[in-house]
DNA sequence: TGAAACTATCTCGATTTCGAGATAATCCGC
DNA sequence: GCGGATTATCTCGAAATCGAGATAGTTTCA
């Protein structure tokens, strides 16, 4: 096998499976999705933020999105707002429930994630963090221009 | 933000998602999915296998394996035969068609994986493939002591 | 040998995610 | 300030994935 491009998609795709694994293991407890816990997170580190700002940066669709938020809404983890200077725009808060148990889920959450990716030793990991970042950026931005 | 764990794991998904993109798009206009073309891909490689090895491949659960497969079966992409020595396990080969279908789909979708990944440098490329995979197995390996 | 543990595959129902498109508000160029 | 493009959100039905557990075959070892 010579071809690195591919070869370098399978380990991603390996990579990111595993690692995500952790990160499922340590927040399903709380009975909390990948998904959900992204929503909860970037709340809780951004502040209020409208859906579609959420949304990009949570990686799905905007109809997973109003899933989603649907579910934290009737859990009485999230509130909706409609806007005031933009009337299409909703925008999200973390209710104090919602700050509860974000605040709850993260320290484990950091932990299982330094388990995670603990076979690179710290220097590797921000190695690897630069390359991805690249390789992120580069692959969203030839997205568009195709 | 200093924590390296939480930060890699960030940009570990961002570059997933992107690059899976550029695979989806270059492999949806045959009317194939990731998972799909992640059976035809193995079994054109390595041959006839058994279910429970292209499972392991294609990183869905077995019901979903089941799924992919009764699709590729009834598109006459794949077919099933019982195993002689063990007789719990299914083989699965590609048909004719299906040897057809992925080589068709092949040259285009790895030109796709280079451009995909052409942010990185060749150099920077193998180096990324390097950490992924350490980063991948060291995740895996984790993943049952716990 | 026979029982218990393990492995391979599949079934079934529930959950998650998507994609297309509807609706409403905003922006932009003239 | 009008009309067309764009943006934000949501609805709806379909597709993909999962998890628990059923079934059948195999391995292990007392």
């Amino acid at each position: 096998m010579k071809d690195i491009p591919l070869q370098l998609w399978v380990v991603l795709a390996r990579a990111f499976n595993a690692v995500e694994r952790h990160s499922r293991a340590s927040i399903a407890r709380f009975g909390v999705g990948t998904t959900e816990f992204g929503v909860l997170e970037v709340l809780h580190h951004k502040g209020e933020l409208p859906v579609c700002e959420v949304q990009r940066r949570i990686l799905v669709e905007s109809s997973s999105t109003t899933y989603v938020v649907d579910k934290l809404c009737a859990r009485r983890l999230v509130r909706r707002r409609r806007g005031e200077t933009d009337r299409r725009v909703i925008l999200l808060t973390l209710t104090s429930a919602g700050r509860r148990l974000i605040r709850r889920i993260f320290p484990p959450h950091a932990r299982a994630m330094r388990y995670a990716v603990a076979a690179l030793a710290p220097r590797d990991q921000a190695r690897a963090v630069r390359l991805l970042r690249t390789l992120g950026l580069g692959a969203a931005a030839r997205l568009e221009s195709r």
